[in-house]
DNA sequence: TATTTTTTTTAGATCAATCTAAATACTATA
DNA sequence: TATAGTATTTAGATTGATCTAAAAAAAATA
């Protein structure tokens, strides 16, 4: 139905319309996808005779639902194959992307179904971005940081910032994890340092651990 | 370097082939590819260009030794998401292959060490045939089903012929699963039924189970 | 061996995606 | 509001992969 090209043309423009509200002008989806005006503006046209875009000459472009809907679906491929490539080939959050763009177009709905309940069913990629469902609907929770975060404030770890290998090492040993539960409880202000609640216990964070761990708030 | 469309002639080149030895004419190619007669001429005259084919006009063609080394990588990552797709996405062994068609050409040489490094470096597919390593080298040792080995085969489970939900439950209570070593005791020429040994107890399974099952001898 | 049949290649066109250069439409500003 | 500047679209070409139809070569057969 869509080709590869087609849908990452999609997906850009659903991305900079911001979900699909503010129309999308030529040059911005020109650099997006790293092509020239004339390109944008003949595929616009093509998507456009799809009834994929809503579209008038001059005045920029948004995603029809029909375009939404493939948008959303890459989305939530590329999405899952990120939570499969750091949660279990051991990738960086910051490695994924490359590969996530090419697996977001293998066409397989059973792939990703299957690949879905693989993982647990995670509602939120490494970046804490949402995973929309099979019908595209998408979480509206947001992630903070803990830095936001305000005493009082309790969800559930998404993701970290820092990949690397000492700041994961740490996160093990204080015990937190993708999923973990936990609440701000203190926060001092002579130093920046958090106090988390964690299961039963209290720990006690930097500044700069606070910094690097996204949370949702539920 | 190569595209998408190349990779899948120089597989089928290679397949056609019998591992690269004897050449393959363009109708046969023409057919394995789904496509026309002229159309494997051009892209045939384009391989041998790039040096990925050894070419003579209406005297078919074979693959070189660079042509070699990309079927031989495009093989090893069908062969590993097989692995991955029967092993842990619950797909039965006959769908596979499209899938695979696919995710075979996710260019990434740190997402295929990683997966197969997940999957425990496996050496053959859920169809039995031998996976290839990094290097190109790829195991000689023939697959056979229980009913064609001898009393005293022994080896490796690779893989099953059915995969019916029925024969999967018998092989789980039965004790067999892919990587299990057993060892043919006994042939029962009245029922055609096998004794098989595996760990230390001696199971006897019917002539059909054992047609649909798999070993390399080692 | 001459002729027919089959296979393979070439010639020329098409389609998707892209480009550069030129034309056109919008926007900002004097 | 005329005009200079920017953004967008159109025109026409290119590239990769494909096709049909015709020509050429190889193989089969009389």
């Amino acid at each position: 139905m869509f080709s590869y090209v087609e849908e990452n043309y999609l997906k850009a423009i659903y991305h900079l319309s911001e979900h699909g509200q503010k129309s999308v002008n030529t040059n911005a989806l020109s650099i997006e996808l790293n092509t020239t005006a004339a390109s944008v503006s003949d595929m616009i046209k093509k998507l456009s005779n799809k009834k994929a875009v809503d579209y008038e000459k001059y005045r920029g472009v948004k995603v029809s639902e029909k375009g939404k809907a493939v948008a959303l679906r890459v989305i939530r491929k590329h999405r899952l194959w990120e939570v499969f490539l750091v949660q279990h080939l051991k990738f960086k959050w910051d490695e994924v992307h490359e590969v996530a763009e090419q697996l977001e177009h293998i066409k397989s709905p059973l792939l990703i179904s299957r690949l879905d309940e693989f993982l647990g069913f995670p509602k939120f990629d490494p970046h804490g971005d949402p995973i929309p469902d099979e019908e595209g609907n998408i979480s509206t929770l947001k992630k903070q940081t803990l830095t936001e975060s305000v005493i009082g404030d309790s969800g559930t770890v998404i993701g970290v910032n820092d990949s690397s290998s000492a700041f994961l090492k740490y996160l093990d040993k204080v015990g937190i994890s993708i999923g973990t539960q936990l609440a701000v409880v203190d926060k001092n202000d002579f130093d920046g340092s958090l106090d988390l609640g964690l299961n039963d216990k209290v720990i006690t964070i930097s500044p700069i651990a606070a910094e690097n761990i996204s949370i949702v708030i539920e």
